[in-house]
DNA sequence: ACCCTCACCTGCACGC
DNA sequence: TGCGTGCAGGTGAGGG
């Protein structure tokens, strides 16, 4: 489910409800969800610790211990979190659980398996590797349309692949791809380094404005301990996206019918007569 | 250094 | 109803 907006509903939630928790103990049950470590060493290295803060960087969420580490977390594509009481069993794709000092439960349950977690020195956390590949947040000052510009010029893909990598542009995936370059007018398949100056900035806007409308969203959704999605969708038809999902269906512009398109095996969604530069 | 395909899993919607 | 197929919001490894 996530991409940055998504991710950033669910960090703010974990804070708000795990922020200070002191964790008693944890169970590692999938070892593959941390590769790094072993079941024995991931328990050793968070009991005890109190959780300082919950942050996010790109789609990480990273819980900030007062041990001096910091455990750094991926959804990927179907990872969840979740707070459960004594009493309610666990889900049936639990691969981790937090046993809270107020006797709750943090269980992290992923049922396609790709999700993944990491236990660094907080003081060493921009040192790796998953962090320091990943390019500037979009809402931060570094992510400036000069930025932008810059990236993109250095670049011979399609624009749509482009903004997926997390190295160029870090929060996008597939869905909000496809919404920023319909409200930005610009054809998927144009290629980074063609864009004009003018293409450049509708991009630059239209990817803050896809991600914060999303934040915006999501931020009034109720918190429900017992399902930290975050689903920003579904929620009803004011939440609907633009393209992303409606092939066929007419453009809310020009009402022309929408189409898909495979690009780097994933499918893109834009309308013909708003998106042809 | 880039680009592309595949792999990692389970579940769901679809057509026969 | 059942079975096969393709698809799903993410990313890294490994090939060319």
């Amino acid at each position: 489910m996530p991409e940055l907006p998504e991710v950033e509903v669910v960090t703010r939630s974990l804070d708000s409800l795990v922020k200070k928790r002191r964790i008693v103990a944890a169970r590692l049950l999938r070892p593959r969800l941390a590769p790094d470590t072993t079941p024995r060493k991931f328990a050793a290295k968070l009991s005890d610790a109190r959780i300082n803060f919950v942050h996010r960087r790109g789609k990480h969420i990273l819980f900030d211990l007062d041990n001096n580490r910091t455990l750094i977390t991926h959804l990927r594509m179907s990872g969840r979190f979740l707070i459960l009481s004594n009493g309610n069993a666990d889900p049936k794709f639990t691969h981790a659980v937090f046993y809270l000092d107020d006797d709750s439960r943090l269980i992290f349950d992923d049922q396609r398996h790709f999700g993944l977690m990491k236990i660094v020195e907080t003081a060493k956390l921009h040192e790796a590797k998953e962090i320091a590949k990943l390019a500037p947040e979009p809402f931060s000052e570094a992510f400036s349309l000069g930025y932008l510009q810059g990236v993109l010029k250095s670049s011979k893909r399609s624009i749509k692949e482009f903004l997926i990598d997390q190295t160029k542009v870090c929060g996008l995936g597939n869905i909000y791809a496809s919404e920023c370059l319909f409200i930005a007018g610009v054809d998927p398949e144009k290629r980074t380094d063609t864009i004009s100056p003018r293409q450049a900035a509708r991009l630059y806007e239209g990817i803050r404005e896809i991600l914060r409308e999303a934040v915006d969203l999501g931020a009034t959704l109720p918190i429900d301990p017992k399902d930290i999605g975050g689903s920003i969708y579904g929620n009803g038809p004011e939440t609907a996206w633009r393209v992303y999902d409606r092939e066929g269906e007419p453009c809310v512009n020009c009402s022309r019918p929408l189409v898909r398109l495979k690009q780097a095996g994933r499918s893109t969604y834009y309308c013909r007569r708003c998106q042809r530069s």
